[in-house]
DNA sequence: TCGAATTCCGTTTTT
DNA sequence: CGGAATTCGA
């Protein structure tokens, strides 16, 4: 190989890229090159006669997928590799082989709402109670079983408690819905390929034969599910090529297990694995920081992050009085940053919480700083959106009720609450679909004629529209738009109308840039990609506009500036992570991802107050502060006990008045104690610091918070 | 049947 | 506190 790509690589990023066949796992901290090293290698794969076609690459995001295309494409491999993330190649094996895998090929793809739709009717179904059985809760723990491969009738084995018997009735009859449907929730993707693979070797052999080699990033971000998948697409020749950190896997709440990095070479035990330490991205400032971070984690292999760069960085801890002081403190930093020339696509702000970007969002727009909000969803999450793809989801699947049920009134067309109720009842009575019984309107009992004639309008509405549905989709987005009367309705509705109207636009050219750059495009095809898109995916580099986004999102990503927000107990680490170790380990970890961002400036910082949900709360400051390093955080609390620590930014707090001059009554750890809002609790710890007292309570709803004496309004019990 | 009002619900991270 | 679902009245 002597192709001028590989020059730009160091021996062990080359050791990686050149490996011939057989297992290969990288190991690679961050900044090391990772995504390098499966692009270098796609290209050298080609350099060296393997087909395009014959190669997988699988990314975690769409986002990554796309880039990744890009950069291959650059290296002069172009086109013809297969490169997706687990979900959209799943939906691609699923629709393929529909007929062994068991489901109809225009599937519809159940996002949460739809979800939480459909385990709610199952719930009810098994005469259970949603308040004994909360749909969240419900969906969760189905969702922990379809990603370790655990279908009803595998769990029907295991079931023994009360809990596990009631969830898999619930489980049972919520499968059976989504069938009725033609409906796969997100999980459902991966358990029913995985499953596929597994029990139809003449499909797994097929597959395995046409991907005869399988990269995969960000490896230690796998479930179970996704493991046994990949190790069913291998298993012809175990060409897989997994890169990944164990100290940046961040979703282990989604069901990811670092088993599967961690045991790679038992999976595979004549795997070869190279290790990049090098860091590319980060300055030696930088880098300390989280070293020393993620050195406290006990369950991890010791590593270290060897800086490459030369030039210096600066790493802050800051703190303020509260989330407005810290955005504006925030926003007025950037915009001396911008006001330097750094651009704005060179900085970004992370926080552990969607819900902190508000204060953030309004500092920017008062500082006038141009930002973007890196957020899951949203856009297909708009009511105009989901009406239109409601249309777009009867006409390529009618069984979809949840879709029809949506559109059979919007626009409102005569057809109420008591004639959709009828026309399920006698749906369900003669064991048809929702669709088939408004098809044959006559049959239902009780509809009085002009019912019947709005309902067979709508039927021929959809009957007409789906005669022309194939080719390109962008044309016909337009004229389900028009067609529907959901056009007219919203040009008649004023400023709000308007809006919706230029989002319907909006989706039209997002369909026809699919159009463009797909060689078949089709209907189903386009409803099942846009279902596995997030707005995170929509993030624009290359505008010059400051990223604002959580943690997670952060994942991949890197900028000359990072900001991270909140660096408070109870919001990294979140309260709701838990109590024990492990979950505290990747807060900890989502940190270290957060920090290893910053190519060259760190600022982090904390408040002192921060109103969550309406309530006031004196904060605690994050342990992690005092992890990152011996000084940093000792800075922090001289800048906090300056008398004008915040000269801009008078304080707005109103103190409030310590009551009638009493002493603040003590608390003692064990006290039982009710508050207003968040009901009994145990005393956990008293800070005595007179009226401004901090009393941490252990509430029995299972949540802790830590309270000031003088808002809090406790009574003893 | 429809729109307005009200209650009630939950509230981490996302493919 | 804010959004969504449900109820209520026209």
């Amino acid at each position: 190989m002597q192709e001028a790509f590989l020059e730009q690589l160091t021996p062990s990023q080359r050791q990686a890229v050149c490996h011939r066949e057989g297992p290969l796992l990288v190991l690679a901290g961050p900044g090391s090159g990772k995504t390098r090293v499966i692009t270098h290698r796609i290209a050298a794969l080609i350099d060296w006669g393997v087909k395009p076609y014959n190669i997988c690459a699988i990314t975690f995001t769409n986002k990554a997928a796309e880039e990744m295309r890009q950069r291959a494409g650059a290296l002069g491999a172009s086109g013809g590799a297969h490169i997706s993330t687990f979900h959209s190649l799943c939906v691609r094996i699923l629709r393929i082989y529909a007929d062994a895998a068991g489901v109809h090929p225009n599937f519809s793809i159940y996002d949460e709402s739809d979800q939480v739709r459909c385990i709610k009717e199952a719930i009810r179904n098994c005469d259970l109670d949603v308040a004994n059985f909360p749909p969240g809760r419900i969906l969760e723990a189905v969702s922990t079983l379809k990603n370790k491969l655990v279908d009803p009738d595998t769990f029907r084995a295991q079931a023994e408690d009360f809990f596990s018997q009631s969830l898999l009735q619930v489980y049972t009859r919520y499968q059976q819905i989504l069938a009725d449907r033609n409906g796969l929730d997100f999980d459902d993707l991966l358990m029913k390929a995985a499953l596929l693979l597994e029990g139809n070797s003449a499909v797994c052999r097929e597959l395995s034969e046409r991907f005869k080699f399988v990269l995969i990033d960000e490896y230690q971000d796998t479930n179970h599910a996704q493991h046994r998948l990949t190790r069913a697409l291998v298993s012809s020749h175990n060409n897989i090529c997994a890169v990944g950190d164990p100290d940046q896997s961040i979703y282990r709440w989604r069901g990811a297990d670092t088993r599967n990095i961690l045991a790679f070479e038992k999976d595979w035990p004549d795997a070869t694995v190279v290790k990049l330490e090098e860091n590319f991205r980060s300055t030696a400032e930088v880098l300390r920081v989280a070293d020393r971070l993620i050195a406290r984690n006990r369950n991890r292999k010791e590593k270290v992050l060897v800086p490459v760069k030369t030039h210096t960085g600066e790493v802050r801890i800051d703190n303020y009085e509260d989330e407005n002081a810290e955005a504006r403190a925030v926003a007025r930093q950037v915009e001396e940053l911008v006001a330097s020339g750094v651009s704005g696509s060179e900085i970004a702000v992370f926080y552990r919480v969607n819900a902190m970007s508000r204060a953030l969002e309004e500092a920017f727009i008062l500082h006038k700083v141009p930002y973007q909000v890196v957020r899951g969803v949203e856009f297909y999450n708009r009511k105009e959106i989901r009406d239109v793809l409601a249309y777009l989801k009867v006409i390529v699947n009618p069984a979809d009720e949840i879709a029809l049920q949506r559109i059979i009134n919007t626009p409102a067309r005569g057809i109420g609450k008591v004639t959709v109720d009828r026309a399920i009842m006698h749906a369900a009575r003669n064991r048809m679909s929702l669709f088939d019984a408004i098809r044959n309107v006559d049959q239902i009992d009780g509809l009085s004629g002009a019912v019947k004639a709005k309902l067979a309008a709508f039927v021929q509405v959809i009957d007409g529209l789906a005669q022309n549905m194939q080719g390109k989709v962008a044309p016909f987005v337009e004229r389900v738009f028009k067609v529907s009367g959901l056009e007219e309705t919203l040009k008649s509705a004023g400023r709000e109308g308007q809006d919706a109207v230029e989002n319907i636009e909006e989706l039209i050219s997002t369909a026809a840039a699919y159009d463009e750059q797909t060689e078949n495009p089709s209907l189903v095809d386009y409803l099942q990609q846009i279902a596995l898109f997030s707005d995170a995916d929509a993030y624009d580099a290359s505008n010059e506009r400051v990223a604002l986004m959580t943690l997670h999102a952060a994942k991949g990503l890197e900028f000359e500036n990072v900001f991270i927000i909140g660096l408070e107990h109870g919001i990294l680490p979140h309260e709701r992570s838990g109590e024990n170790g492990e979950d505290l380990e990747e807060e900890r970890r989502l940190l270290f991802v957060g920090v290893t961002r910053a190519k060259t400036n760190l600022y982090i910082s904390y408040a002192r107050y921060r109103t969550v949900r309406g309530q006031t709360l004196r904060t605690i400051p994050s342990e992690f502060l005092f992890e990152l390093g011996p000084g940093l955080m000792r800075a922090s609390v001289e800048q906090e006990s300056r008398p004008t620590a915040e000269p801009a930014f008078p304080k707005a707090k109103p103190a409030p008045s310590p009551s009638n001059g009493q002493k603040a009554p003590q608390f003692v750890p064990g006290q039982l104690v009710r508050h207003k809002t968040f009901g009994l609790g145990r005393v956990k710890k008293f800070r005595d610091m007179g009226p401004d007292s901090v009393v941490v309570i252990s509430f029995n709803s299972g949540q802790t918070k830590s309270l000031l004496l003088k808002c809090a309004d406790l009574v003893r019990v």
